[in-house]
DNA sequence: TTGAGGATGGCCT
DNA sequence: GGCCATCCTCAAA
């Protein structure tokens, strides 16, 4: 059923120009969102999975060690980094799983903002719940999105979404319902290597929710 | 041309 | 907590 608030308030569609502001305001600004992918189910039928971001973190360009751009680094993959923000950047790591970057920012900053877990909203299309869930197991729905490789996964987001659009016919857009949930700052995941980058708090989460990936 | 290693997740102990 | 699948990227040679 859909929340009170998801049925008074009209969701508006985040144009690219939002993603162009600093990264850190976009990261803090994305938990509470709502990531949308059109996809089609087996029947040829096309549905769109909605999904509330509750987890992101801000890689902030050449002076950040964790960073693909850090000190300048500019090769084919991380080129999309110079675009301006409102593209995405997806690419895969350990040879297994895909991340899902937005390109945030001005152009020639090479920054972006890594989205690592959500849960589906409740007004999401049935079917294509039942087809991911299976007939006989009941799985756990809010650690679905709990990563972001089990969301990439589970979005069937993959490099082909690189360097395209946040909009509409991208078939992966996002929106805003005024949501404004709880924020917490936490030290990014994964980055060891970083040096001390590894404990700026530039991880951004819906405080205390459930679908994080991490505490 | 080569080799090291990674913004993870699932399985095993 | 440890192990490792799997393959692309990138720096070095």
């Amino acid at each position: 059923m859909p929340t009170t608030q998801e049925q008074m308030t009209k969701a508006t569609i985040l144009m690219p120009d939002w993603f162009t502001r600093p990264t850190c305001v976009v990261a803090a600004d994305l938990i509470g969102k709502i990531l949308c992918r059109q996809m089609t189910d087996t029947d040829g039928n096309v549905k769109t999975l909605r999904m509330r971001v509750s987890e992101t973190e801000a890689y902030i360009g050449e002076d950040d060690p964790a960073c693909h751009s850090h000190a300048g680094t500019r090769t084919s993959r991380t080129k999309i980094m110079y675009e301006q923000g409102g593209v995405f950047y997806v690419y895969l790591t350990y040879g297994v799983h895909h991340m899902l970057n937005l390109i945030s920012g001005s152009a020639e900053s090479p920054e972006s903002v890594l989205i690592r877990a959500g849960f589906l909203c409740e007004n999401s299309d049935r079917l294509i719940e039942e087809q991911a869930l299976g007939k006989d197991k009941q799985l756990n729905h809010i650690k679905q999105l709990a990563g972001p490789g089990k969301l990439t996964k589970r979005l069937q987001i993959d490099r082909d979404l690189y360097g395209a659009p946040i909009a509409f016919e991208s078939g992966v857009w996002i929106e805003d319902d005024g949501c404004q949930p709880p924020l917490s700052l936490r030290p990014r995941i994964g980055i060891d290597y970083a040096g001390e980058a590894k404990d700026w708090l530039l991880r951004y989460v819906w405080t205390d929710h459930p679908s994080l990936s991490k505490k």
